[in-house]
RNA sequence: GGUCCCAUCGACUAAUGGUUAGGUCACCACCCUUUCAAGGUGGCGGUACGGGUUCGAAUCCCGUUGGGACUACCA
């Protein structure tokens, strides 16, 4: 049998760095096997709806280069892929359990419910729907279930667990889990509002979609019993299960808000690449081996298995995420620079900087090594694009007697230099520093200074050769002025 | 509280009964060097604890401790 995936996100809001990884899972495991990987969109809670979440899911999933081969928006033979249109399926299936008295009718209100909690609570028992004492179908009779029903009482459908014996299943990932039925609650599968809970509905439509594995978030694994229980009822199969390790913070709870960003979008706008984070996520809970550690997406569907999956889970370490990425941008420096080019481009033009695709690239490879991102490239060198500005702090802590006659010298010697190129200004550099037996690295420090207003940047030889003669003596001559008034009113 | 899951350096992980417990990030030092990086070399640092089983345990079993998830007419 082929296998077929799916990815269950709830619309409630941006795609999570956790769900991107679950997604990812199941679509490494799906190529893997040269199956199908499915989206299916879980909204049957109207209220937590949150407009605009389907589409971000769809496009971090592109970025990511995760595209599903059946989704709300791709088709498929198993749809509608939206759960909220298929609300007739799930109470169908639900009123096929109530007839083959695997489940039933509960008419208790959320205050009957509430009391009952804090009754067991007070009592020191686990909270737990107690289907003898209740308003259901048991409780009630038939006689009166039917009146309340043809009444148009609000009902819910509860699933019906038997009192003893025990539930069994195995985890691809967690190995055999048991859980005794007396554990599981009567899970309500049909709320009163006519919808489906997640339960219900994830069940039915993993069936009825083909899905062979359930591979999903360990958050999942206490309810799954719920699931078998379900399945046992409707005399299905049950797929695969694979409860994936958590995400967490560096506190070790589950990765949230609160520690730092956890939405793919944040990531887009701070401008990592995909590759990267895909990269980073994927050795997050799994490992093909302990040493490499840079994966394409194909050598990831290549190497990926289920069973290599670790239990445990893992913190999400943003440390690592920057070298990764950093690692990332070397490589696209080497093979493909206009890409870079254009994924910075907005950035600059955001601030005004409009300039040529050939001084980006330029800019680029000056200081990629000094960077993790593309977008702190602006942070880190503004002055490739925008003169540099001083400030008082800045002049005390440089200024020496002999700087003014070292730099008007430079500033002659940038004036005449030919051929216009690195070499050649070290060169004539180091002559002048001996010259005048002073360090070469003073007349380094001095010219950085002038010309980006900085302690710290790439090569400065480098720097000088990429801004140009003219732009490199304008700021020189600007530079000379200002001091001399600093000096003048000092 | 109850149920379930988990446990190798600070973080991510490798080692599926036999290794001086390996690699990567981070951190530290040194080299390189016009600053900062990058790169190179080296270092710090771990099998939570206690019992078993075994010639031999990070690995298997039990217990303890610790952490986490779940415990809704949310997913």
């Amino acid at each position: 049998m082929s296998v077929r995936v799916r990815f269950a996100p709830s619309p409630t809001g941006f795609l999570h760095i956790g769900g991107l990884r679950t997604a990812l899972y199941n679509y490494l495991f799906a190529r893997h096997h040269s199956g199908r990987f499915i989206l299916r969109i879980e909204d049957t809670d109207q209220t937590r709806y949150v407009p605009g979440s389907v589409e971000d899911i769809l496009a971090s999933l592109r970025w990511a280069g995760i595209e599903p081969d059946e989704s709300p928006v791709h088709g498929g033979n198993y749809g509608p892929y939206t759960q909220s249109e298929r609300t007739d399926i799930y109470r169908h299936h639900a009123r096929l359990l109530v007839e083959r008295g695997t489940a039933y009718y509960a008419f208790d209100t959320p205050e009957e419910l509430e009391r009952m909690r804090q009754r067991q609570q007070a009592a020191g028992i686990a909270p737990h729907y107690d289907r003898s004492s209740m308003r259901n179908q048991y409780t009630l009779g038939e006689e009166e279930t039917q009146r309340l029903l043809v009444a148009g009482s609000p009902a819910t459908i509860r699933l019906k667990v038997p009192l003893h014996g025990e539930v069994k299943f195995d985890d691809i990932i967690r190995g055999t889990i048991v859980v005794p039925c007396k554990d599981v609650d009567d899970q309500i599968l049909l709320k009163s509002d006519g919808f489906p809970t997640y339960h219900l509905a994830n069940v039915v439509d993993d069936h009825l979609m083909g899905i062979t594995h359930v591979i999903r978030g360990e958050e999942w694994l206490p309810s799954t019993p719920k699931h078998v229980l379900l399945y046992h009822a409707f005399g299905w199969e049950s797929p695969l299960f694979a409860h994936l390790p958590l995400l967490l913070n560096p506190d070790r709870s589950k990765l949230s808000k609160r520690h730092g960003d956890v939405a793919v979008r944040d990531y887009i706008a701070k401008g990592y690449f995909p590759e990267a984070l895909v990269n980073f996520i994927a050795l997050l809970g799994w490992n093909p081996d302990g040493d490499r550690e840079l994966y394409m997406l194909d050598e990831l569907i290549e190497a990926f298995s289920l069973e290599r999956v670790n239990k445990a889970g893992a913190v999400f370490d943003i440390a690592k995420l920057d070298w990764m990425n950093a690692q990332y941008l070397k490589q696209f420096v080497v093979r493909d620079l206009p890409r870079l080019v254009a994924h910075i481009r907005p950035f600059l033009e955001e601030r005004g900087w409009n300039v040529s695709d050939d001084y980006i690239a330029r800019v680029i490879v000056l200081v990629h090594e000094r960077i993790h991102r593309l977008p702190e490239l602006i942070d880190f060198a503004p002055y490739m694009f925008s003169p540099p500005e001083y400030d008082d702090d800045f002049f005390r802590s440089v200024w020496t007697d002999d700087a003014a006659q070292l730099i008007e010298e430079c500033t002659q010697l940038i004036e005449s230099l030919e051929p216009w190129d690195a070499e050649t200004l070290h060169n004539r550099i180091s002559t002048l520093a001996q010259a005048h037996g002073v360090p070469f690295r003073i007349i380094g420090t001095l010219l950085r200074l002038a010309v980006t207003g900085r302690r710290v940047g790439a090569g400065m030889m480098d720097t000088i050769a990429l801004l140009g003669k003219d732009e490199t003596v304008r700021r020189l001559r600007t530079f000379l002025r200002w001091t001399s008034e600093r000096v003048a009113h000092a």
